[in-house]
DNA sequence: CTGTTAGCGCATTCAC
DNA sequence: GTGAATGCGCTAACAG
């Protein structure tokens, strides 16, 4: 129980060592030309004090801080933690420690949040824009001096690196799957239209029952459980009721399953459900929801990795060089088929 | 787009300001003592270099980093993403960062988590002890010269703070809420013991049958869905089969639910289930499953009030006092009743 | 192999 | 009101 107030500095430890303070530093760095006894001896004192370098003191020295910056919208958000977890994972590989910090989807937030990450001298960013547009966190992206990449969502108009899942084809692929099954009457269902993601789905929907000459029919209106519940109970009453529901982002695809329940309507035998975003509840509920499935630890791994690209010089020309030339990496999502489209039986 | 290679300095806004440093550096924090006009210069120099005070060299003077440290398990396990997310909330509102990290509930990770956070000197240290009986941990966290706390488990025979659920209480009433339902045969399952929270909460189990005459019976054995098969299906099969499974822990209470489902078990009639620990899943399955909340944004928050408490020098000394005297800070967990205790009616 | 020294960017005396 | 000088802990020349 040696709390002292200060903690031990370099040169004291040089002291106690009886060397310089170059030897100290030359240890532990790794302890290349330094004699094995002169190692063991620093080794043992460092260790006798408890001395950790202090890292405040090597950045000053011009080098890297070793950390890099993340802003998500919210920490609690599994798709954002998961991210997180996975650029963690990276940081670390680079010996790097990755700092999160939450915008809460608030412009505002987001930009105090890039300066304080900026005055800590991070290495360089990740962030998933709360606002696309926004011209304000374009033009301080674009001033700064360390290197970004986006995830989620581009950030437009800009030239900062981006990961995104493929929302088009995602949707796409997933209305053209419903249409497979045979529904023909098949409405997309969300509660925000303003995201980048949720207008990229809408484009993939558009494009899958355009193609297959199906009617368009999009519902933007699903904020909350009342109005998903008044939505689908006047279509289902209306004259040409949906067989398949279609629904842009987890809380209305959750909106969407209870009302349903509620209804007691039969899933997917009446009406089929298939949502975009996959998450934990769509595998255990009854019957289990089908999702597109976006690659969420493999965005955060995949953002960071190209940080640390940018960082090292470009290790990897190959992947730098086809971010510059053809804009965002999109990664591929992939379908789980479970119950509520008709892949598989609803009974367990 | 003027990306520079070096971020602007205290010193190069002063020549081109045409003022001292010192000048400068008033600005910067705070204007005090600083005529009107030579401030108004200063902060549009300021503004047009896109100048940030390099924490580094601040931190170097000897201030505060005004960054705190959270270890947790996992950054994607939502109990402790909502603490991190309070416990940044709080960072906030006393102007400091703070840094997360995921110790996979490795104790060697978490040691390492503790030295670069250290190495980074923040200011404190918030954590969940991967193993509170850990000694290599203890004997650490005792040398800090920082405060620490630790959160949902306590780290034994330390003196550092801590901050908890009442698990034993919350366990027992739990208990007590199937007996006095009606139930008699209570079993309690999960799969894991060695955790301090478990090991609380199976003391709260044993206290409430024990109480009432009732016969303990704990099965530890529930890893996954087919241990949670086998050992429920036997259960059910055998002489005496429980109407009532008490679940310690989140996978254990999905699991358990799972086969409940899959064994076309009626719940609560034949058998009701209460979970230890609330999760999204629980309110949204049919039926709905009474679980015992914890205070999960309160843990995060109060721990870090306690910490900012710590640093401060002790502002609310009715609390730390509290601490220091009686141990653990140990919050109230909260009864949530729904469908499969009994509490309400399963159809919804 | 090892020690001496000069800053890194900033806050802080202490003069003016 | 303002500025010049000093040192925080460390690393990278540059000697020895």
């Amino acid at each position: 129980m040696k709390k002292r107030t200060t903690p031990p500095t370099l040169s004291e430890v040089a002291r106690a060592a009886g060397v310089g303070t170059t030897t100290v530093s030359r240890v532990i760095n790794g302890g290349e030309r330094v004699s094995a006894k002169t190692l063991a001896r620093v080794r043992r004192v460092i260790d006798e004090l408890g001395y950790m370098p202090n890292q405040a003191a090597r950045v000053l020295k011009g080098d890297r801080t070793r950390t890099i910056g993340l802003i998500i919208p919210s920490i609690a958000d599994p798709f954002f933690s998961s991210c997180a977890e996975a650029a963690q994972a990276v940081a670390r590989a680079n010996d790097s420690l990755l700092i999160v910090t939450a915008s809460h989807n608030d412009p505002h937030t987001e930009l105090e949040n890039v300066n304080i990450l900026i005055s800590h001298r991070v290495d360089g960013l990740i962030l998933a824009p709360a606002n696309s547009q926004g011209q304000a966190l374009r033009e301080l992206l674009d001033r700064l001096s360390v290197p970004v990449v986006a995830i989620d969502r581009p950030v437009t108009k800009s030239k900062v690196a981006a990961v995104v899942s493929d929302n088009f084809k995602g949707a796409r692929s997933a209305t053209q799957h419903l249409i497979d099954h045979g529904y023909r009457r098949i409405v997309c269902l969300t509660g925000e239209s303003t995201l980048f993601t949720i207008q990229e789905r809408i484009r993939g929907y558009r494009a899958a029952v355009e193609a297959a000459g199906l009617p368009y029919n999009l519902n933007t209106s699903i904020k909350d459980y009342k109005s998903a519940e008044y939505a689908i109970e006047s279509m289902l009453a209306g004259a040409d009721p949906p067989d398949a529901l279609f629904t842009l982002k987890n809380s209305t695809t959750m909106f969407a399953f209870e009302v349903l329940q509620k209804l007691k309507v039969q899933v997917p035998q009446k009406v089929s459900l298939l949502g975009f975003d996959d998450f934990e509840l769509a595998s255990a509920v009854r019957p289990s929801i089908s999702v597109v499935q976006q690659p969420v630890e493999e965005i955060g791994r995949v953002a960071a990795e190209l940080l640390f690209d940018q960082l090292m010089g470009r290790k990897h020309p190959s992947l730098s060089a086809h971010v510059r030339r053809s804009g965002p990496v999109t990664l591929e999502t992939h379908l789980i088929r479970r119950a509520s489209c008709g892949c598989i039986p609803a009974a367990v």
